[in-house]
DNA sequence: TTGTAAGCGTTATCAC
DNA sequence: GTGATAACGCTTACAA
């Protein structure tokens, strides 16, 4: 039994060939008369050969790897996106890499890192903000990369996703115009996330062209978390006039939010009109009248795919992709009347 | 300005000492003379080397890359564990190469192999029940591999999981326990996938040990979409005697169960207590009183992670490991009184 | 169409 | 402790 794996060298011998015509056999079937390559196509068959990526990639100078540098995978909405980026990455013969950094700006600095010595051909990039050194690596190694989720207005990077800030003004603006005053936001983190920022900035902006105020007490910045979404809905809904709308930064705290209520004896929407972006699919499920801002994160995984290829192929990609959100409105949801509440 | 990359070469060069000695620098510190590392290191900082990681997995025959080979990352939990995975692995300088078949046992042949290609040094796979191709591949590689999520009985691989039978039936004399006589369960699609088998294979069991009978009329079987959880429950519930509990083979399916009873009008659980596996805490969120069985899917993804490490380490493992499950108790969720149902 | 051979950037085995 | 140098398995001009 042979401990030694088989390689092109042992193809070409039992096929009675150069490795270089095994090599173009595997790379350029066309290039090899039909004889030879149906020759050569059994004999790997037989021997069963399996390539050397890492060869391959040294000599080449490709590996065939995309790197995908996220915040996180327990957040679903991030989850599909990378789910639909590795299955049509696939299908173009690409590997995803994984790194997760948590937020945390350290860790995606050495992340990037290590994808950059790992030999990643391209970068997918969560959000449109990263550390400088990020930008540097990218810079010096020419690697073709794009932003998704978020846009950047400088134009200094390609990037594909949802303007975050119109959205959030959107549904600030469709609240608004059901007759509700009295909002609360309950937004992510937005240290380090652009996503969250802008959603809340969108919020404020559509508020204050409203002259509709959001008291400090109305705003709160919480992890995506489902008990956060918990924790945020309480300590928004005891300020007085309750709130009629509740804004929630994502589909997790939207749960949350949503939990917290039905756990208060609230009627979402009848009583408090929570909302929410990403998916919001379960939160639907959780409150059928519910009206929310849906992102369509596996097209922008699909998307983000063809972009990341066209860039490694050196064709040239729109420096700016902005995929369309969509407010779903499932039942009304008007304010209570005032004198009803609490 | 440069366009080739710094290589070991140029470090060498520029800190007047072999690339040998560079080269242990880096992979043994302390084989070099402290004056000469303390060199090594700020050339190494000044020229912004990083390394060629396909070089040295070409050289080394270690690429510090683990495939994972999982069904979808669509479905949370399988996120959760794959995100501790990447998590604990990156701790140990590992990174990860997804893979998603997508329940496609011809996908999986072909990624199994893609990932062997890229030159992975180990595998987690989810779930025990493989192509023989898989399991060939993988034995001709001789590669370190973990099955995770279920586990195997014959001892033939080395695997770290829930016993999902198990927890199935416990579940289900629990439902028993409480009185509960008409059950029934929507289940996941059983090919291919010996999760959603055993988890139906217990109830089935737990109820015949009763002497209880499950009618086929009380057992779907669809994909793990909340929309299946919703026509599932509207096939089961419409059954006469009308079931008391409603076993949902995974969180989704509960969730889209726990809407549709919502949207019926029917109280859960106090008309009809739906139940179901692994993460389950969105859907304690949708309904509070709600009994489940909880599966740690990050702890499995940390200690796949460790077992893994160890497997390559070439340390033994234990060739069977399993996770405790969880039996959450939120409320009393005994049948209604006969009479009351419709 | 096929073969020859020079790399690709490391690691690892020897000497020194 | 350090330095030559032969692999590692493949791609890719360049020749034939």
């Amino acid at each position: 039994m042979n401990r030694r794996p088989v390689t092109l060298i042992d193809v070409a011998r039992a096929a009675n060939v150069s490795i270089a015509t095994v090599s173009r056999a595997l790379s350029f079937p066309h290039k090899v008369s039909p004889e030879t390559l149906g020759r050569i196509e059994r004999t790997i068959e037989a021997l069963g050969y399996v390539a050397n990526g890492s060869a391959r990639a040294l000599a080449s100078r490709r590996s065939r790897t995309i790197g995908a540098l996220i915040p996180s995978l327990d957040n679903p909405s991030f989850a599909t996106t990378v789910h639909a980026l590795q299955r049509a990455l696939g299908e173009a013969g690409y590997t995803v890499l994984l790194a997760c950094h948590e937020f945390d700006p350290a860790a995606e600095r050495r992340l990037a890192r290590t994808l950059i010595e790992r030999g990643v051909d391209g970068l997918v990039l969560l959000g449109t903000e990263h550390e400088p050194e990020v930008y540097a690596l990218i810079e010096r190694f020419r690697l073709p990369y794009v932003l998704t989720w978020a846009l950047e207005e400088g134009g200094r990077h390609t990037c594909i996703g949802f303007d975050n800030r119109a959205a959030a003004a959107r549904l600030t603006e469709h609240l608004l115009a059901l007759g509700h005053r009295e909002l609360a936001m309950i937004s992510g983190m937005t240290a380090n996330n652009e996503r969250a920022r802008e959603r809340a900035l969108g919020v404020r902006e559509a508020l204050r062209r409203s002259g509709v105020a959001l008291d400090p007490g109305r705003f709160v910045e919480v992890p995506y978390t489902l008990q956060s979404g918990r924790d945020g809905l309480a300590q928004v809904i005891g300020q007085s006039p309750r709130p009629t709308a509740v804004i929630c930064g994502n589909d997790l705290l939207a749960i949350g939010a949503i939990a917290e209520c039905h756990a208060r004896g609230l009627g979402v929407p009848e009583d408090v009109s929570v909302t929410g972006f990403d998916d919001m699919e379960i939160a639907a499920m959780l409150s059928p009248g519910l009206t929310t801002m849906h992102f369509p994160t596996q097209e922008l995984g699909d998307l983000a795919a063809q972009q990341i290829l066209r860039a490694i192929a050196g064709e040239t990609v729109p420096a700016r992709q902005e995929l369309a959100v969509r407010l779903v409105v499932r039942g009304t949801t008007a304010p209570p009347r005032r004198g009803a509440e609490s």
